[in-house]
DNA sequence: AATGAATGAGAATTCATTCAT
DNA sequence: CATGAATGAATTCTCATTCAT
């Protein structure tokens, strides 16, 4: 068994939940989707709800393991960069990407968490746009808003290409990262 | 009977489906909300599938009666003041402006409905996008592109006016304009 | 308006009773398809069952009237010209020789009244069975069973040649008499 | 447990079906009646529709089992012995036999699926009446009529014995072999 | 750990019937 | 007579969750 029961759960929950909806997916299509009995869902998670959250944060690990992060982000190239490498992750991690989105705007997040769903996702944000306000490059709007605006900015640019089936080459990434920052820069 | 049964369903279809969720509301307690029988809803709309959509028509028809849209936008000025429109109209209603948000990211529509929902609601952007690139003011971005930002910046922005219980005299009004606007401009 | 509201309701019911059955037939549905309102077939017809019951007699008074029986049977010659009366009939009004099939063993008449239903349609041939096994010509079972026997033979019949696409000059119809007479007699 | 819940479910159905007719019996009001709860109806069956088909092929398999049928049937003494079986059958079984009748003629049944319904039941008539054909001892009628004849000759005989509190040694059970056999012979 | 039968509360929807117009 | 909006109990079916094995 290269791969857990448990995981199995988490890969097909992933699947439905992008598919159908988080409230739309029972947990028995789960299980079923998994190949697992019923009752295993619930040997690994308390409920429903431990699933989905335990699903968020499986996924926000593996965007973080995979982007590789390595320091900061101390210039616009980088941010450039960092950009490509997103649009690039989402382009190969549709679900995933898509998870993130769902996740954000459903009801399965208690509000006063909401806010700070995407912030942790992409949590490398806050540090560089914190950076660029003290130097002055960037306007002066609360950073929350702004990590909401790139973010927004990053999730539509991915969703944009894959419905226009266009890949990561596309003159799109570059431009929508222009659009995201010139706007912010004084 | 001042207000129609139908319309007090559609009203309390609204609070509540914004409070909870569209899939975590029931038909009947939309009823009881609306305080007519559980009957009386299936009556007026077919089954919840088309409540939900006639939702949807109802407060896109509401938001374009209540900005009594006149003529097109010919300017960034007129933009500007279209955009604190929308902005105060989002303001004095919170819930409609939040049920534009959340039908869009709801598996209530089909995706291949999806991008048309929020260009049909803010369908004057279309013509006013066209003609900015036509004169070479915008950048070279898809048309749907441009609209699509636009649009999250403005749910955005409203978004986070309300939750930091913030009115429309906030600076942020006009600044998110700047950063929603310039970013697409060369 | 040369046909009554109430005889469009009847019309309605048993096309739609005969199609569906009488219980997966809502009022609603009879009273759209008679092209009335709702409302209209209970002033009618106190409930539901009345509707089905003044179905049943119009029908049963139509076949008395359209056989517009004369006399009694007398030999079997007569039995027999009756025999082909009655399935031309049948194959004339199909839905309406169904709907006897379908009162006949549908909950909808009381277990008390059932015995009576096909009896009283085919009452005729009471007095003619009584009749044979008076003069001896009919092996001793019960009056009441014969009859049974011979309606049930009947619908056979109308039923067959109806899901066979045959028409009253098939050759099933007198043999189908013989089958039935016979075996009743020394 | 020794009889299982999908059985308890199946013997509950059977017994509210005749009694007030399938339509007519609610899936809740069954899984009372079985002691089980509303939801283990639906975890044995897909739908009601299903619960039906289950039973009718439960029964039909019951009637072949308890008729132990071993052989063809080569004569009419073999024949009358079989009668006599069957109608021992349906005075022992008196609901189950019910079923056969209201199930052939409900809504429930495909019409194309109809007339199988009694054939499958009896299946090991039509061997019999082939046979009888190619020796030229029955009259020249279709099968599928002759076997539809024969059963609803079984049918009526047995309700007619079940009304009038008959048991199996009356005269009518011979009496009415006669009638069915002997209208069918040349 | 894993299974899957069993549970029962609740969901969407239907429907006979009523009644104000 | 006729209408059709309104009713609310009843129906079929779903589903998260439990538990004995």
């Amino acid at each position: 068994m290269a791969i857990s029961k448990k995981q199995q759960l988490l890969d097909a929950a992933l699947v439905l939940f992008v598919e159908q909806g988080i409230s739309e997916t029972s947990t028995a299509s789960i299980a079923k989707h998994a190949g697992v009995a019923t009752g295993t869902l619930f040997h690994h998670f308390a409920n429903k709800k431990e699933l989905v959250e335990a699903l968020y944060l499986n996924l926000k690990e593996a965007l973080v393991t995979d982007l590789a992060l390595s320091g900061e982000i101390e210039s616009s190239e980088q941010a450039l960069v960092l950009w490509r490498k997103v649009i690039t992750w989402g382009l190969t991690n549709p679900e995933k990407m898509a998870f993130f989105g769902i996740y954000y705007s459903s009801p399965w997040v208690e509000s006063s968490f909401k806010s700070s769903v995407l912030n942790n996702v992409f949590s490398f944000l806050i540090a560089f746009i914190e950076k660029q306000k003290a130097v002055g490059a960037f306007i002066n709007l609360p950073t929350d808003y702004i990590a909401m605006h790139i973010q927004q900015s990053l999730l539509n640019t991915v969703n944009y290409l894959i419905e226009h089936n266009l890949n990561a080459n596309s003159d799109l990434v570059d431009l929508s990262f222009s659009t995201c920052l010139f706007g912010l820069q004084h």
